[in-house]
RNA sequence: GGCCCUAUCGUCUAACGGUUAGGACAUCGGCUUUUCAAGCCGGUAAUCCGGGUUCGAUUCCCGGUAGGGUCACCA
């Protein structure tokens, strides 16, 4: 049974008629992490990317972009037209430069081939011209279909094992409406077999199609190429997967703040187990960790319901790894990607406070994330629901909420006058130092006595981050004056 | 409906035919604490049903049931 793939070629194949979705995704990752695993054990791997736009009604270039661009952002790589390279301009600046991308092939400008594939097909009596009655509007009188042998025909899947089908009941279908315009099977087949293709690996709806793909090999003379159909991702009702579950495009979530890695984690994780034994409970991978260990054997063979709890959870965790090193870069004003690019999906009552700016939420977002006060998905949430928008409007404070429990409003007033005297003191204006600076004064004077009244001075909220990572966002000034407030509001008339 | 695929906690999953059926996410409880979180610790929770085969089935076989896929001059 083991076998040494020295040569492994696979492909991704989408149809550029809607976005990247998370199945689809998840398809290319997997033809990815297969060819590069062949590549790791001593062989050659690689993934072509095809684009099949036969149907020039349906395809459009919105979509090619965006499964591109998909696809850089997750770092799989591919090979493609080698006559064409692919340009930075093609698809923004804001891609992963260091694999070397060529333009993808497409099926609608290869007709040449499929056209001398027709021809000998027809030549040969495999497939033969038919006219017909057309059934319904544009629909032709004479097309092309394939001469059916009509006998049961078995293949062998890499994760399920040898499924037979009964090619009777296909009849002979369709493979071109005319001998320049090639349908789906005929231009696939013909496609994987001048490419080279060594494994087809795709999503489970394609398990059905393979019969007839193979009655198109043998018509052909084409040798078959392996075949696993990996399990379908569903939505938490078991549906298909749609726009309301998660079948946006992938780049959506770059757009809400996402790391790569995170998504790619995900993916890999989503009907396929590194885990083989008792014991190997690491979940966190990346790109590199998941190539070697990659294998059909440790694919699903049921479908995933798509759980975007674990996507969070995985968010949360990569962010929270990354080293303060890495997390500077992110940090330094425009570097920090996620939220410029979450900037237009900001909760508008933030965006119209007169205190916004993209520099104060980026830092903002960054303290309160890197204070570790919340997490990333908490954080950004926050963000788009308006619930931090205290940050950039000054609150309007209740005084019957300033003080720690029973304590009287004269001593709380007391209280933050001395607050505000030691942090006048404070030059570096941050997290660590206020708090060190605070401490002993808190410890004294019982920290709820304290902290409480600060915290609410400065967000006006019952529920916010802790008085530190605030007054570091709100900066000295605002912070000052917003401890001010609370004493003034407190004050007696 | 025909054909095909599938079936372990709510979800993602682990377990050469012999395990107290393991982990993660979610959930619940506790600790900690300057609120909410986060963090740490702990708990609840699963082999779809029925037959075989076997000394012994989550695991192998058959049937049922359920879910999904597919039945275009779309891909």
């Amino acid at each position: 049974m083991p076998q040494k793939l020295h040569k492994v070629k696979t492909r991704f194949a989408p149809s550029p008629t809607g976005f990247l979705h998370i199945g689809s995704a998840r398809t290319a990752l997997f033809n990815y992490l297969f060819a590069k695993n062949a590549e790791h054990l001593g062989g050659e791997g690689e993934m072509i990317l095809r684009i099949e736009d036969t149907d020039k009604e349906r395809s459009k270039k919105e979509y090619e972009d965006d499964i591109i661009e998909g696809l850089l952002w997750l770092g799989i790589g591919w090979t493609g037209d080698p006559s064409k390279k692919l340009q930075k301009k093609d698809i923004g600046d804001e891609i992963n430069g260091d694999i070397a991308y060529q333009q993808p092939y497409r099926q609608s400008e290869r007709t040449d081939i499929y056209k001398k594939y027709l021809a000998k097909m027809i030549a040969d009596g495999t497939a033969y011209v038919s006219k017909e009655e057309p059934a319904e509007a544009g629909q032709r009188s004479e097309v092309i279909r394939l001469k059916n042998q009509n006998k049961k025909i078995t293949f062998h899947d890499e994760i399920r094992g040898d499924i037979t089908f009964d090619t009777t009941e296909l009849g002979d279908f369709v493979i071109a409406k005319d001998p320049e315009t090639p349908l789906y099977h005929l231009a696939v087949v013909v496609d994987d077999f001048e490419m080279g293709i060594t494994h087809v690996i795709r999503g489970e709806d394609g398990i059905s199609n393979t019969p007839r793909q193979i009655l198109i090999q043998e018509a052909i003379g084409a040798k078959s190429p392996k075949y696993a159909h990996i399990p379908l991702i569903l939505a938490p009702d078991k549906s298909k997967l749609s726009k309301r579950h998660g079948a946006m495009s992938i780049n959506e979530y770059r757009k809400f703040g996402y790391e790569k890695e995170a998504m790619v984690n995900f993916l890999a994780l989503m009907g396929w187990s590194p885990q083989s034994e008792e014991g190997t409970e690491k979940e966190i991978y990346d790109m590199e960790e998941l190539i070697p260990l990659f294998d059909f054997k440790k694919v699903q063979k049921s479908a995933a319901i798509f759980n975007k709890d674990k996507l969070d959870s995985l968010q949360n965790k990569w962010f929270a790894s990354f080293n303060p090193e890495e997390r500077s870069v992110k940090e330094k004003g425009t570097e920090f990607i996620p939220l410029n690019e979450m900037q237009e999906k900001i909760h508008e009552s933030i965006k119209s406070a007169s205190g916004y700016s993209l520099k104060k939420a980026n830092d903002a977002f960054a303290s309160l994330v890197y204070s570790g006060g919340y997490t990333y998905t908490d954080t950004r949430d926050k963000f788009m629901s308006g619930e931090i928008d205290y940050i950039f409007r000054e609150p309007t404070l209740d005084p019957q909420k300033i003080a720690w429990k029973e304590t009287p409003r004269d001593k709380t007033i007391e209280y933050i006058k001395h607050i505000e005297k030691i942090l006048a003191t404070i030059e570096q204006f941050y997290n660590t130092p206020i708090k060190t600076a605070l401490w002993d004064y808190a410890e004294k004077e019982g920290r709820g006595n304290i902290l409480w009244p600060m915290r609410y001075a400065l967000s006006g909220q019952e529920k916010s981050p802790d008085p530190f990572t605030l007054a570091e966002i709100l900066g000295k000034e605002e912070t000052l004056r917003r401890l001010k407030n609370a004493e003034i509001v407190l004050a007696p008339h």
